[in-house]
DNA sequence: GAATTATTTCGATGATCATCTAACAATTGA
DNA sequence: TCAATTGTTAGATGATCATCGAAATAATTC
């Protein structure tokens, strides 16, 4: 297996993270990781290929928003809710808050 | 003058509201806003063309984050604070808070 | 080992973006 | 009216992005 790759928490970048969040697909995989917890990669319904998924699981990892812990077939993902807010506290949250007022 | 067009409060897009923050040079606008108070679009000291902060300016304008004032030959562009506050709760806070964490 | 399942990677496509120069528009003051 | 100042707009460019189908990778099961 790959290793894949974390940043560590305090190498976190702030522009990475709110790109990441801006786009609504993973802002809705976010959302259902703070109310669900970790998912594989393949129970998120989203209208998107698992190309497209996978590609946005990437981006949400990369900028260190999630964690994906591998286990056989598959692939899990959470929130790093806790780094967040260590590096960037209230953030997680606001965006959270935010999100749910349409 | 052409009207410069302020989406209101209630009809902030969070996506609009994070990519805008996302870029380091406009998010060193909301951060010069923020501390200094509104200021004329010339006298921010960025590296770049006028006509790219022109851009800057009005994404950040169009995304609900600055208001843009027109007086005589200046625009002067504030930070929309209470009308983000309303909208995301402390988000902007945390954005600010976090940016100053290089 | 072959088939199955879950996910990533490759390669391509069209869209959007930040950036620039140059031209334009608007206001003010001489 | 002319010149100077401030800022926007037009048009172009190269980069990045979200998206997809198809191929590849990896683990499991038969």
């Amino acid at each position: 297996m790959r290793e894949l790759h974390h940043p560590k928490t305090n190498q976190l970048q702030l522009s990475a993270v709110l790109y990441a969040l801006s786009d609504p697909t993973r802002l809705s995989v976010v959302r259902r990781l703070a109310k669900e917890g970790e998912r594989a990669c393949g129970t998120f319904d989203l209208p998107a290929t698992k190309a497209t998924l996978s590609h946005h699981f990437k981006v949400l990892r990369e900028s260190g928003i999630t964690h994906t812990r591998v286990e056989g077939i598959y692939r899990y993902i959470s929130l790093r809710a806790e780094d967040l807010e260590a590096r960037f506290p209230g953030l997680l949250q606001a965006v959270l808050k935010a999100s749910k007022t349409r």
